[in-house]
RNA sequence: GCAUCCAUAGCUCAACUGGAUAGAGCAUCGGUCUACGAAACCGAAGGUUACUGGUUCGACUCCAGUUGGAUGCACCA
């Protein structure tokens, strides 16, 4: 049940009733959403000054107009005219009181079950797999995990693919220094830190080599790893053996680093090199068919124009064409993602591609949408979920090519760390204000710390519009109060806090739940944002936005603090009022633990 | 040079896609605990939404231009 829907649906026949143009009657239905100012209701529908125009009537005409039309109903208690021709709605307390009851014994919170959900494949986190992650890895990795989890919920199916980058440059850096640096005893005590060694090292001899452009080709470190890739790729017998050999240990690092975030196990992990031997053919059907072509030794695809601008000229006015085999034979990125485009239809068979990707490769998917159409790719639906940059302090981004962004497994310590001070702060201020502060085992304390370190560093990053650039700030980032996740694992503790002291099983409001009195307005409002929940899912999935998730969660923890404040629980005045507050504090732990676990963060029974 | 994105309170960000008085959090100032958890609550202050025009009942939002910034632009991925 939403909502919003709820209310909709009532202006539709009375639009109809006014003959409104009828291909148009969807906007106008659109403009009712919830109130801005609570102090004008619940909901607010403002289509009379749009609609006063072409009925020529004065807007607030209309809007008495539409009022008389609305059909008969249990759920508008008031609708009146305000202003230039707004339209306050408040709906009636009863009803909101039948719809809690309803969601209490409802598993999904009144969540809807999809009618027709789609399949849909998302690639997310693509990190390299011979690079430890680093800060810039995270918005990919949470944000994706989190739409999958969120899509998902809502009922469709989503194949999660993580697309590594398995086969490229960085595995001839490893191979140059495995052949020239390695530390024979470490790699052999634990090949994955004596393997990071010898990137990190191998990167500075570059950086020495080449000074402040390390790509340079008169940088002679970096073209002898450009070698060590280049006899990797054609074949050669020793590196494809060291490739083998490295490959488990890359993994194992990054699947610990993946273990301690706590995202998703991914469906699929088909990196470069999964694609590789299908990359000639590729090629080979995009020429036949007329759709890429020779271009100065190479070949091409058209830009998403569908042009091939090749002079200078022309390159200067329009986006150049995206090669898929270079003058030497070699291949790209473009054609290991035309080839995953062509896996993930045909044996995957989605209905939709996501791609969670940094904004900086936009030109990149504008091309490969294009091409993958021209190529017969039709019915399927392509979405670059890009997302901005992570700066430095002074503003700028963490260049790849810097080096300089922090490590996200050093984060994330670091955050565990301050979790767990926080946690003995609290400890000793509570014990010394005389609470009744149990003693936890320590194995508990650092899942709590873990818990709530791991979800501070995750909601930074998740509550931001995804599309903004991102500044990097560690103390935000580990920030615990304000609109933080331990702002909502503390509301959600103090909930399950007050169900431990009142001594009852939550069963009995799920399966029978006692009916809730809305007396106070804080109790009121909780009640409304705690039946808003479908409608702060439907819109987060809408536009793969999971700071729409959060946003709600503030609201509902925000509600909840000031319910708690004003309304006794246990010792409410009569029994009849102790149940219905019950029955909100477990409505309440129930919304934010859905709604934390679909950005992926935990809760806690105590923190 | 061309293209994409961005500019909102001292700082970090919202604004449900064109609606009422632009909202939060930090930071600042003031008020709340013999306790259902103060990791909290209540309040104050803080704005010419970069600038200039335009579109209309109505613009942070759409259009044009200006300034400033980020990013991308054929053989890295």
């Amino acid at each position: 049940m939403n909502l919003l829907d709820e209310v909709r649906s009532l202006f539709r026949p009375a639009l109809v009733a006014m003959s409104v143009d009828p291909a148009k009657i969807d906007d106008y239905v659109a403009m009712v959403k919830p109130a801005a100012n609570a102090d004008h209701g619940d909901y607010q529908a403002n289509m009379s000054m749009a609609l006063s125009k072409t009925l020529g009537k004065k807007p607030t005409d209309v809007a008495q107009a539409i009022i008389a039309a609305l059909p008969a109903n249990s759920l508008v208690d008031s609708a009146t005219v305000a202003g230039p021709g707004f339209i306050n709605i408040r709906l009636k307390t009863d009803w909101l009181v039948e719809q809690l009851q309803q969601i209490a014994t409802d598993e999904r919170l009144g969540v809807p079950t999809l009618a027709s959900p789609k399949t849909f494949v998302i690639d997310y986190s693509g990190p390299n797999v011979a690079k430890p992650l680093h800060v810039g890895h995270l918005r990919s990795t949470i944000i994706g995990d989190s739409i999958t989890r969120l899509l998902r919920f809502l009922g469709h199916t989503v194949i999660s693919d993580n697309h590594l980058g398995d086969w490229g440059t960085q595995f001839g850096i490893l191979l140059y220094g495995y052949k020239n640096l390695l530390d024979r005893e470490a790699y052999e005590q634990n090949p994955v830190q004596e393997l990071a060694r010898l990137y990190k090292a191998v990167r500075i001899l570059i950086k020495e080599a080449g000074g402040e452009d390390e790509e340079a080709i008169a940088n002679p470190i970096a073209e002898k790893c450009r070698h060590e890739t280049a006899k990797l790729h054609a074949g050669d017998e020793e590196n494809l053996r060291l490739w083998n050999e490295f490959m488990p240990a890359c993994l194992s690092e990054l699947h610990s680093t993946y273990e301690k975030l706590g995202i998703l196990t991914f469906n699929h992990e088909l990196g470069e090199s999964a694609y590789n031997p299908e990359l000639p053919e590729i090629v080979a059907e995009q020429l036949a068919k007329g759709i890429a072509f020779d271009s100065q030794g190479a070949v091409v695809i058209p830009n998403a124009k569908g042009n091939i601008p090749q002079t200078k000229e022309e390159l200067e006015k329009e986006d150049p064409p995206a090669l898929i085999r270079k003058r030497d034979g070699a291949f790209t990125y473009t054609t290991t993602d035309l080839a995953t485009v062509r896996h993930r239809v045909n044996v995957f068979h989605a209905d939709v591609l996501l791609y969670v990707v940094d904004f900086r490769q936009s030109l990149h998917f504008k091309t490969l949408f294009a091409q993958a159409k021209r190529w017969g790719y039709t019915n399927v639906e392509f979405e670059h979920l890009s997302f901005g940059s992570v700066l430095g302090a002074d503003g700028k981004p963490f260049g790849a090519r810097k080096g300089a962004a922090p490590g996200l497994v050093e984060l994330l310590e670091e955050s565990l760390v301050l979790a767990n001070k926080k946690y003995w702060e609290s400890y000793k201020s509570r014990k010394e204000q005389g609470h009744d502060v149990p003693d936890l085992d320590e194995t508990e304390i650092s899942k709590i710390a873990e818990n709530v370190g791991i979800g501070a560093v995750k909601y930074a990053d998740l509550s931001q519009n995804r599309t903004s650039n991102y500044k990097f700030d560690p103390e935000k980032m580990l920030a615990t109060d304000g609109n933080t996740s331990t702002y909502m694992q503390f509301a959600f503790a103090r909930c399950r806090g007050i169900f431990r002291k009142a001594n009852e099983p939550e069963e009995r409001f799920r399966t029978n739940p006692p009916k809730v009195i809305l007396g106070q307005p804080t109790e009121r409002a909780l009640a409304l944002q705690l039946l808003r929940l479908p409608n702060a899912l439907e819109t987060a999935a809408a536009e793969y936005m999971p700071h729409h998730l959060t946003a709600y969660l503030w609201d509902v923890a925000k509600s909840y603090s000031s319910f708690n404040e004003q309304c006794p629980v246990l010792k409410a005045e009569t029994p009849e009022l102790r149940d219905s507050r019950l029955l909100l504090v477990d409505l309440t732990a129930r919304v934010i633990h859905l709604t934390l676990d679909l950005l992926g963060i935990k809760t806690v029974e105590r923190m």
